[in-house]
DNA sequence: CCCTGATTCGC
DNA sequence: GCGAATCAGG
């Protein structure tokens, strides 16, 4: 294969603009012209063709991301120092959820506690690793099955 | 995990 | 200009 047969010819190009004006998905599109389906959503995107408008505020570079990484902490610092300044030893409980996860990814693997309200923008699941046969992580298969701390909702 | 569209950046 | 890699969201 030589040729310098471009890859989006006009004709392709007139599929592409068809079938995405046909409400054809990018993977479908692609299927049909016999391209990758990121092919499809670069020539999209260069033809300034987008279904909605980019997302308000643009996604930082990736050099840019990185770089800033690090400065946000502090004020999320000083709220909870603030919050926890008058706080009573509750208990020595922060239970720590370091692999948040959505409901697609909960899994036998994954601690099925829920965080934040469901319906809310932020909810998800605890997603530790469960203890053997729980479905919950240690801490909180102990919050859960500890009286009162939430009205005895696991009873029989 | 599956998927979607969108963006970035080396080629 | 191209599109794989990556990101963001469901």
């Amino acid at each position: 294969m030589l040729t310098n047969v471009p890859t989006w010819t006009t004709d392709r190009i007139e599929l592409l603009k068809s079938h995405f004006e046909a409400g054809l998905t990018c993977r479908e599109i692609a299927a049909s012209i016999g391209v990758s389906r990121n092919a499809v959503i670069g020539k999209l995107s260069r033809l300034q063709l987008t279904r909605g408008p980019a997302p308000a505020e643009p996604r930082p570079t990736k050099a840019a991301r990185e770089r800033s990484r690090k400065s946000i902490p502090r004020l999320q610092y000083q709220v909870l120092q603030a919050v926890y300044e008058n706080a009573q030893p509750l208990q020595e409980e922060p239970i720590a959820s370091e692999r948040r996860c959505s409901l697609y990814e909960l899994s036998n693997e994954r601690c099925r506690w829920p965080i934040s309200t469901p319906g809310a923008e932020d909810f998800c699941f605890c997603g530790n690793t469960p203890v053997e046969g729980m479905p919950y992580c240690s801490g909180h298969t102990r919050l859960a099955y500890r009286p009162g701390s939430r009205q005895r909702v696991a009873r029989g």
